[in-house]
DNA sequence: TCTATATATCGCTAAAGTCCGATATACAGA
DNA sequence: TCTGTATATCGGACTTTAGCGATATATAGA
């Protein structure tokens, strides 16, 4: 759990939206195919306003943070938030 | 109270370090002439290493983000966590 | 096997961050 | 006013990050 790399993914206001989103996804993909438990699929990011590469390496950079999970299923791949993660780090925060 | 400067400001390893120097100034200060209750003068946050000008420049970086205040003494400018800024970001990282 | 869709990776450019030495500014004291 | 010390700012080199379009890969379904 490297406090570094999480903190470099915090560092951007596009990641902490997508986490933020992560935290209410009926409120924020209520559009979406798929059921909402299996996570959100990487296109459904894209309404942040960037290209389909960029997005693809902003949830990358999350992901190699911890901070979140991903899950192929098929043609797409569902993230979701890693709790655990999340939690750890606002645990080492604690003592800033 | 602006999230995305602070977010920032701790995106880098030094600055992680001087604030928590900062957090126990008779530990790691206990070398500085003047009293530590005035804070801690820029001079001595060079034991990381790097150049005055670029030590300058991280001080003024955890300053802008308002991790730190600064109170200028003579010709010495004296650093302080800044207790109220910090605890407020904590709290607000209750929900990222 | 062919096509369509979703995602990741590549190659590139632009912007931001980091670091340094040199210089400027602020102050103290002779 | 002059000198010495502490800190800040400037200018430039270098690295990293962010962004894009194009392409590659993975999967589904015909």
């Amino acid at each position: 759990m490297e406090n570094d790399n999480i903190l470099k993914a915090l560092a951007h206001p596009v990641r902490r939206d997508m986490l933020a989103w992560l935290k209410e996804p009926e409120k924020h993909f209520s559009s979406q195919e798929h059921p909402l438990d299996m996570g959100i699929c990487a296109g459904q990011f894209e309404r942040c306003g960037l290209s389909q590469s960029t997005v693809s390496a902003h949830l990358a950079a999350l992901s190699a943070a911890g901070l979140v999970t991903s899950r192929r299923v098929g043609q797409w791949v569902f993230y979701k938030r890693n709790e655990e993660t999340i939690a750890a780090f606002r645990a080492t925060l604690s003592d800033l």
